[in-house]
DNA sequence: CTACATACCTCGTGATATGATGTATTACGA
DNA sequence: TCGTAATACATCATATCACGAGGTATGTAG
């Protein structure tokens, strides 16, 4: 996919992947594999970002061993999902006018 | 609309404004403005990719003694047309995934 | 003569995704 | 036991991009 389209989306996709289920780096990129492939570089940053935006917090497991951070949403990262669904109303109206403009 | 969400369909509302008719900037913006607001610093800088990315080429005329410079789709513009909505059938699948967790 | 519309352009800034790179532990097959 | 993959985190440099601020110039309406 295009660069550009999913930066749109990555942020909104990573509130969701913990939404329902606290949730860590390593396996938020698993579990996002089949929607939006995202590198661990690109993970972390957002991460940083949402937790700057107070979109989640993180609470630190020790884990057999490892280091496991755990992300949790907050209700600023609930309203920015709810927010996006706004947005993508928005974004259908220019992706209709792309669409009939451009089959004339 | 969010800044990251417009990012991904400027060009090809520039690539569709242009599509039917042979346009120039001040025009563009004005005929894109009921469906995405953009500035003429954005949209010039634009212009000017989609020129480098050869989408597009550029024919000066002199109007009322004014300089227009219009711009007119190319093939490879036409094709970004086309990609972007194959992109777009991406991306709803991402937005699928988005909506139907978030709503669990 | 002033202000607005038309029409172009450039530069600096801030935001962003990403590859490359680094650290450390556990698990597993050769 | 040795090496390699998987797990799990992080940072840095780079490239791309939208945009505001500012600049130039002409025609038109008040």
């Amino acid at each position: 996919m295009d660069a550009q389209l999913r930066r749109g989306v990555l942020d909104v996709c990573v509130l969701v992947a913990i939404k329902n289920k606290d949730s860590y780096g390593y396996k938020i990129i698993k579990d996002l594999k089949p929607v939006v492939e995202l590198s661990e570089s690109t993970l972390y940053t957002i991460l940083k970002r949402l937790e700057e935006g107070k979109m989640l917090i993180v609470r630190s497991v020790e884990f057999e061993g490892r280091l496991r951070k755990y992300y949790h949403i907050t209700q600023r990262g609930l309203k920015r999902i709810e927010d996006f669904k706004d947005e993508w109303e928005e974004l259908m109206r220019v992706y209709s006018f792309i669409v009939e403009e451009s089959d004339l």
